[in-house]
DNA sequence: TTGAAAGCGGTACCAG
DNA sequence: CTGGTACCGCTTTCAA
């Protein structure tokens, strides 16, 4: 079904129903009656290749990220998402798995879609791809990578002073000895969160930190779990990369019969949804995705050159909850700790 | 960056550049190497839309998907993905946020930008559309709603089955009152899950079901707990659409303090990788989006002709947890039930 | 082994 | 208001 079939159906040159098609110019109504009448009998619908070909533009933009399964990273796609649509623009979703040659693919795909604009919500991006996508001239939103630079713009978050937050107050309840849970693309040397972790240790006297990974799941988690506990069998907090794997965490430490947070500790990152609902609820660092998302748009759409080229930071907040509470000597006295657990009511998050 | 502007500056045809491209034909080694390399300097990437419109081709498959939040979907387009990536092909992702105008929309883009097959996992397709589909001439499958005709192949869950091995199982730990939460697309008249459990339930005496919905979350999960607790108190098991509900009522219930399963058994559905996480872990009915995911490849790329235009069915499968156990006289001695909680092993669930 | 040229299905400008 | 037509960037005969 082509525009040059329904034309002569109607009687009228391409010109005219492309007209109608997109709503401009002036056409008499009884001719565009017809168009529209033929165009719904044919049940056509117009090839969008050839559309963005002729018209050298294209409404969509695409969005790479580094592990759809993680709802942190679907929380930015859906907010993103939603503004797009109400712009017009349509989404096109790549998923790169924590895998540099992947996401390579996927840039190369969109370049090659020429989207209108591009967001990379990755932790694996390196400086010649960043280079790369600086020369093609659509504008880029990085999160977490990178540096502002022409036609791209930066978000970054404040892990520095999450982290802070949330080892000041472990350290405050007592906690000396962690263990600090990432998957394997967050403990390259390169990766902040970690690396800000190990820097805030350093001014809190006598704390021990080790590290465990493993993949960026459920799973992942657990299995890391298993493994911080054979590595540092006196660990009494466990501070994790994400609330994913805080969850895979949870419940390996349920498996081996230690009760979170008695026993021990555990904290998430990013405060997805699933921090509270799952048992006990996850202390956890807030990072707001729905901002994100909305930055994303406004350089990419909106395109207030402005925005563009520059760099947000955001400041994450600290969220208590039902995770973490004073440190005991689990080898010694368990039921030393009993005072931890309240269940709050609606909204149990206390913010800081 | 074009074919002609790489053509020119290698001093060959754009036909050479495009053989070179495509690793077709006949093309000197050296000439190849010097095409090569300019395009490596020029880092030219095609215009992919001008590539499918001429080629007449177009390696992708479009998949819409009803709520891209719930894993459920999520497992089938992952699945989808590795064998399509595989394949060579991409994927094209929309979500319907399970309204009918936002998957007529996603079809005509997936239409328009002629996508070589087409996988509609959603429960809101009208037969309208279906019959609209059927005239294009791609192939397309479409999970739980419609029958095989031209071009379409269905895949379906003998829910009866599953809901029947639930429901008996529950009759059987003496549950009589029970309430069945869906989400809003799940208790129209048409759901297949809703009806089968009503049909199961006239099979079994003096068993009474009411039912709650709300949306498809966590959060939805938590209200329509509230709902059905409110609206039938003395209810003493409560039946999910789906696990992700069914999270959501475990929270809600230990909000309540009612104990899981000692004083109401839960069951989810699907059996997601939450469903082994949560807590208690959900008694669930295995659906296998694995297995999804090959049969949708194999019509829709490999086109196994033979295998287009018929229906599958697949046979769930109860998985034991322990969100479930004898039904107690929750009003009268919530301590008569103290059974139920035996943490397992690793892999936890027990097939029935 | 390579090049010239005819489309693919639209858009948009210019006449009429 | 409407039609003719020159592209958009690439693939694919057909000749050379």
């Amino acid at each position: 079904m082509t525009l040059e079939q329904v034309a002569r159906r109607a009687g009228v040159s391409t010109a005219t129903v492309s007209r109608v098609l997109n709503n401009v110019g002036p056409v008499r109504s009884t001719t565009r009656a017809r168009v529209l009448k033929v165009i719904e009998e044919l049940k056509y619908s117009p090839n969008l290749h050839a559309r963005s070909l002729a018209g050298g533009k294209n409404r969509s933009i695409g969005v790479i990220v580094s592990n759809i399964e993680n709802p942190f990273f679907l929380d930015i796609y859906k907010a993103v998402e939603e503004q797009a649509h109400s712009a017009g623009y349509e989404l096109i979703m790549a998923n790169t798995d924590y895998r540099a040659d992947r996401l390579t693919a996927s840039i190369r795909l969109m370049i090659g879609r020429r989207v209108a604009g591009l967001a990379a919500i990755v932790s694996e991006m390196d400086s010649n791809l960043i280079e790369e996508l600086s020369g093609y001239r659509i504008p880029v939103v990085f999160y977490d990578v990178g540096t502002p630079r022409r036609n791209i713009t930066n978000i970054r978050v404040n892990y520095r002073s999450g982290m802070e937050k949330l080892v000041s107050y472990l350290y405050t309840l007592g906690h000396r000895r962690m263990v600090f849970v990432g998957h394997h693309a967050a403990l390259g040397p390169i990766n902040e969160r970690l690396r800000v972790l190990l820097d805030a240790v350093q001014r809190f006297p006598s704390l021990r930190v080790e590290t465990a990974a493993d993949t960026d799941t459920l799973d992942g988690g657990r299995r890391a779990a298993r493994a911080a506990l054979s590595a540092c069998p006196d660990l009494t907090a466990i501070v994790c990369v994400n609330d994913v794997m805080a969850v895979g965490v949870l419940r390996e430490l349920r498996d081996c019969g230690l009760r979170v947070p008695e026993d021990v500790s555990v904290t998430g990152f990013d405060n997805i949804k699933l921090a509270q609902y799952c048992s006990p609820s996850l202390t956890s660092v807030h990072i707001p995705r729905d901002e994100i998302g909305r930055i994303i748009c406004d350089c990419l759409i909106n395109e207030q050159n402005k925005l563009l080229e520059r760099e947000f930071v955001l400041d994450p907040e600290l969220v208590l909850r039902d995770s973490t509470g004073p440190a005991s000597a689990r080898n010694g006295a368990p039921e030393h700790a009993l005072d931890a657990s309240v269940t709050p009511a609606l909204d149990t998050a206390r913010k800081l």
